[in-house]
RNA sequence: GGGGUCGUAGUUCAGCCCGGUUAGAACGCCGGCCUGUCACGUCGGAAGUCGUGGGUUCAAAUCCCAUCGGCCCCGCCA
């Protein structure tokens, strides 16, 4: 591997993109830089396919059309970066690709010259993503984006923002930045701290979401703000959560749900017009949190397969099954999961699913065939005959169907339920479906009791506003007033969230001294936001979207590895770089900072 | 913090259960030949701390323990 001549810029121009050239091209001069994809070396004919972001094109050296020329092909390499100069020409009838974009025509070489040879490489590029591990890719990302799909979610993710921008520049929103070197504040996820070398002892923190400054910017009069924010949690990572992460934020001032949700859908649907040139149908169905919960055991149900929650608590209300009338007896619930005769658990899953539930949650499953007008199974004949008639009709039980049966407080068992819905489903490959199933999941709850905690914490955010309909509940019953608060599901996955917003000083205390934040603490740490809302502060709301999750979505992909450009592992940790690192014990001092292990 | 799974030439994997030849294959790489290939073909060659450390054994890629790393999940993520 030898650099030819230094040379800082190629010797001439490109003229257009390998992937690009087509048989109208044919008679023209060219100009191309690409890859060498592959070459094949016929002794004096050589073939190299070279590549660009927009794909490949086949090029020809003939020693007898340009000998010094054929010398260069015959020196390149896998992944050298070459620049050749040619005749666009239309192959002859037998030697078409139609495999190739560009199989109808290939470049005679006239001149090339190696700019960057290359080293063989870790792994091939043109083998798709299957052919390396992803610690190999990791550790050579700027490799493994050089693959065609790789720059296909790139290039999409970037479109599919472009529809952001223009869909919210149509209706008039303001793109502004907000701070990355901010203040750490109480509630929410763990915070990743940046240490003030000038002011010692103290640290900013990088913002979880650029929350109360989009409020203040309402404040401003800013009254329609978004902004593509960068986002920090210092929390646990899964194959759609890392550590920085992106959001689509919105903000508008005098807002009520319905116009969030007008917005949200427009932006979607210009979304899927930039990214993939297609429409989706709305408007987006709605559901309330608790039919969400009641009907799916989840607050971001997945609709593209049916396997609906029921709830039998009644249907077994004096039932002779001791194990339930005991929980019924306790004021807990019953709910049940009919799978069709098509999916059939075999007694030994049932018995691994019963076992799994009991481990982890405590709980048991019992379950029941139904054949005709009977039930089989270990609890089958401990159930009475009007109970059982009952939950048939409620279940809409039919012949060869089982039911899955889970008893034990509401709260519990709904969430379980689902996460049992899910299970199934995956297992008899339901998750499946062309279509996105969006869905808005609205009223949520503003409280819910964090057991740990042994307080009310904030289902949303501490700043999302309550429902005026349940305003008499606030302190009697706090866990059943409604905020107006919405969610964007789609498939089962949280693409978004927003609400409307406290505008009132007073009335954001309240709700903080429902959280138990007293008024000191809130002046001291909130106190800002207190201030800037005693100042005219219009009424305003909004919702974020994970810019990561939409594009995802329109890269069909479960991992959010695949459609960013520099993910971090598992364990918070850039392979490629080595980040996060040891630093020089100098730049701790001046931070006055000390490690302790 | 916890559970599962994987780690063997540059890469993808086999071998591991049931310990015992010189640890194999394919792709890639290097060299020769080749004027219509497109995953070119063909002949030859080089290439391994079996993740790391310890233990059991006459003998460990293989069995045991610990540890590191990738991935998936639970907890966590207002």
């Amino acid at each position: 591997m030898r650099r030819g001549k230094y040379s800082p810029v190629p010797p001439w121009p490109r003229t257009d993109y390998c992937g690009r050239l087509r048989a109208e091209d044919a008679g023209r001069e060219v100009g191309l830089w690409g890859w060498v994809a592959s070459r094949r070396d016929h002794g004096r004919l050589i073939f190299i396919d070279l590549r660009d972001r927009e794909g490949l094109v086949q090029l020809v050296f003939n020693p007898e059309h340009d000998s010094d020329a054929h010398q260069v092909a015959g020196a390149a390499r896998a992944e050298y970066y070459i620049a050749v100069r040619g005749k666009v020409v239309r192959r002859t009838e037998g030697t078409i690709n139609r495999e190739l974009a560009t199989g109808e025509i290939e470049v005679l070489v006239s001149e090339a010259e190696i700019l960057s040879p290359s080293q063989p490489l870790p792994f091939a590029i043109g083998g798709g993503v299957e052919s390396a591990a992803e610690e190999v890719r990791l550790k050579y990302r700027y490799l493994d984006l050089r693959r065609a799909e790789m720059q296909r979610n790139l290039t999409r993710r970037h479109q599919a923002l472009r529809g952001v921008r223009a869909w919210l520049d149509s209706q008039g929103f303001v793109e502004i930045e907000t701070p990355i070197l901010w203040r750490a504040t109480p509630e929410g996820a763990r915070d990743y701290l940046v240490p003030s070398r000038v002011n010692p002892g103290k640290f900013y923190a990088l913002p979880q979401s650029p929350q109360l400054l989009k409020q203040l910017l309402m404040v401003s009069g800013f009254d329609r703000y978004y902004q593509i924010a960068r986002c920090f949690r210092d929390e646990d990572l899964r194959a759609n959560r890392q550590p920085e992460f992106s959001q689509i934020d919105i903000e508008m001032t005098g807002a009520r749900p319905d116009d969030i949700i007008e917005i949200a859908e427009g932006m979607i649907a210009s979304i899927y017009e930039f990214a993939l040139g297609r429409s989706i149908v709305r408007p987006f169905p709605r559901m309330s949190y608790s039919e969400a919960m009641e009907r799916f055991g989840s607050d971001k149900p997945d609709l593209r397969f049916g396997l609906e929650v029921k709830n039998l608590t009644a249907a077994f209300s004096g039932t002779s099954l001791r194990v339930f009338a005991d929980a019924l007896g306790r004021g807990e619930s019953i709910y049940g999961l009919v799978l069709p005769p098509a999916y059939q658990l075999s007694r030994r899953e049932l018995d691994e699913l019963t076992e799994a539930i009991r481990s982890q949650k405590g709980l048991g499953l019992a379950w029941v065939k139904s054949s005709d007008g009977s039930w089989q199974g270990p609890i089958a004949r401990h159930v009475g005959e009007p109970e059982r008639a009952r939950v048939t009709e409620v279940a809409a039980l039919s012949r060869g169907d089982t039911l899955l049966m889970i008893a034990g407080q509401q709260d519990k068992v709904r969430p379980l339920m689902g996460e049992l819905r899910l299970q199934l489903a995956a297992k008899f490959d339901l998750r499946r479906g062309n279509e996105p199933r969006f869905l808005w999941v609205i009223d949520f709850p503003m409280f819910e009791y964090s057991e740990e905690e042994q307080r009310l914490v904030a289902v949303h955010h501490p700043f999302t506003a309550p429902n005026p309909d349940d305003l008499e509940l606030l302190d009697k019953k706090p866990l059943e007033v409604r905020a107006l608060a919405y969610d964007l599901a789609l498939n089962g996955q949280e693409m978004g969230g927003g609400s409307i917003r406290i505008h009132d000083p007073e009335f954001q205390l309240k709700i903080f001294s429902l959280l138990g934040i007293d008024r000191d603490q809130a002046f001291s740490k909130f106190g800002f936001l207190l201030d800037a809302l005693s100042y005219g502060a219009p009424p305003h709301g909004g919702i974020a979207f994970g810019v990561d999750r939409i594009a995802m979505m329109v890269c069909e992909t479960d991992s959010l590895r695949d459609v960013m450009a520099f993910p971090k592992t598992q364990k918070a940790v850039d392979l490629m770089s080595g980040a996060p690192s040891e630093v020089d014990p100098r730049q701790l001092e001046e931070l006055s900072i000390k490690v302790v292990l």
